[in-house]
DNA sequence: TTGACAAGTGTACCGCGTACACCTACCGTT
DNA sequence: AACGGTAGGTGTACGCGGTACACTTGTCAA
């Protein structure tokens, strides 16, 4: 009878192990919903048998987004700096467009991971490869920010206005009135809006194309980046001028 | 005796001051310290007294939200759009500095509330205002992002090494191996990072000025977002060059 | 056979947000 | 003066979260 406990028991857990369900859980419930405890009990273990693998939650985060950094593709060969810095971040984008936990994850984080040090050194080189100063590459970083790792601050992605409460349970026809109120009291938000709603149809929340808005921004900043190095900027001369 | 009790008591809460209190004791205590619980104590209140005047730690962290932006200076008027920009998003920078919980609960949020909506209703006029059309002011404020409230994403801030565990136990030579294994491993990190200690200090986390770097950020993207509006940038003709 | 060690367990503690029933002082009305 | 509603505050309790600590159990080397 010991014998078809034995059976029944399944391999013993390990750290990789750990990590894949974590990862796998919070694809499926989302990053809040990741608790140890659910993590456990899908893994079909007592809670505490997880802090065999990994040191406490903080430790497992870390792990997780290691994990998500494996996915993105190192840096192409071969081409200018501005080509294989695109690329890598429209990589490191689709790893986290794969796991709608990693952004709420890599803001999380404090310390730096060696897998994350690991990926920064990297980008970093990408820039210094392609003839920028250490003093222009740093400041590049810093600008670049979030969007290394292929994510925006969103601040749009709700479509909800103010009194939004109840999912599917708006009137038909009481939709027409909200959006009269709505232009009345944001009409510069509802330009905006609908100015890019091509199709015509002047949903408030059509939801924009988060791809492009992205490119928009990384571009912006790739020329911008392009054109300070060009004409040989430093920070230092950029301070004197600021006078 | 009930005369006393009356005396002793204070004024009774309103929302007023417990928005005022939370504010308070997380800048104290920091966002994640701040608890209903903490809250109610600090106002001499048992925790479920809070919910007469807020709905749910939800609502008060929204209630702080707009606090916050009653913070941020109306925008200038009478000068060209991108110095209205600029003003007011170091006004809003300056009100987040004075609140370091602010980016957190910020980017907490997920439903829009009046003050927020109202703030970027604003925002959206300043470059209306200053000629843009709708297309590109809508994705001008995707691309400004977070930096509309005064943050970046900051991925640098902590200077600690993967190894970093006792804040001040560090032997004092024993940095020196330390930063020569560091040097090994993220000779790129090290060179951006010691390449702007202008001051000839090589020390790894020598900090850097983080005005500096947001400013440097700030006006890349202004820069840019003038240059297409002086081209007349179109989203459709964008995208029609994209292939 | 032993005994060390790694893996998993069970119990427990504290802090969190908050539902719900209750009390109590104050108010305008009759 | 008596009354009832109401706003503000209370007390108790629940479920969930992370995790400390002491324990069993299964495995393998000596």
């Amino acid at each position: 009878m010991t014998q078809q406990l034995e059976a029944t028991r399944r391999t013993p857990l390990n750290r990789e192990r750990v990590l894949r369900a974590a990862v796998e859980l919070a694809d499926d419930v989302g990053f809040e919903s990741l608790s140890m405890r659910r993590l456990a009990e899908e893994l079909g273990v007592v809670p505490m048998a997880l802090y065999k693998h990994v040191a406490n939650k903080e430790e497992l985060l870390d792990g997780m987004v290691a994990s998500l950094i494996g996915e993105i593709d190192p840096p192409v060969t071969h081409t200018d700096w501005k080509s294989t810095v695109r690329l890598r971040v429209l990589s490191a984008r689709r790893a986290l467009q794969r796991h709608p936990w990693a952004r709420q994850a890599i803001e999380s984080r404090t310390t730096k991971t060696a897998a994350v040090l690991d990926y920064m050194e990297s980008f970093a080189g990408m820039f210094l490869a392609g003839g920028f100063s250490a003093d222009l590459t740093h400041h590049v970083m810093h600008a670049i920010g979030g969007r290394m790792w292929g994510f925006t601050q969103e601040l749009f992605d709700d479509q909800s206005g103010p009194t939004a409460e109840s999912p599917a349970e708006v009137p038909p026809e009481a939709q027409a009135a909200m959006m009269q109120q709505m232009a009345e009291r944001y009409p510069n938000i509802v330009a905006i809006a609908t100015g890019t709603a091509h199709d015509g149809s002047s949903v408030v929340g059509h939801g924009c194309d988060d791809q492009f808005e992205f490119e928009f921004a990384l571009d912006l900043l790739l020329d911008g980046f392009e054109r300070l190095h060009e004409q040989g900027w430093s920070s230092r001369q950029a301070k004197l001028d600021r006078r």
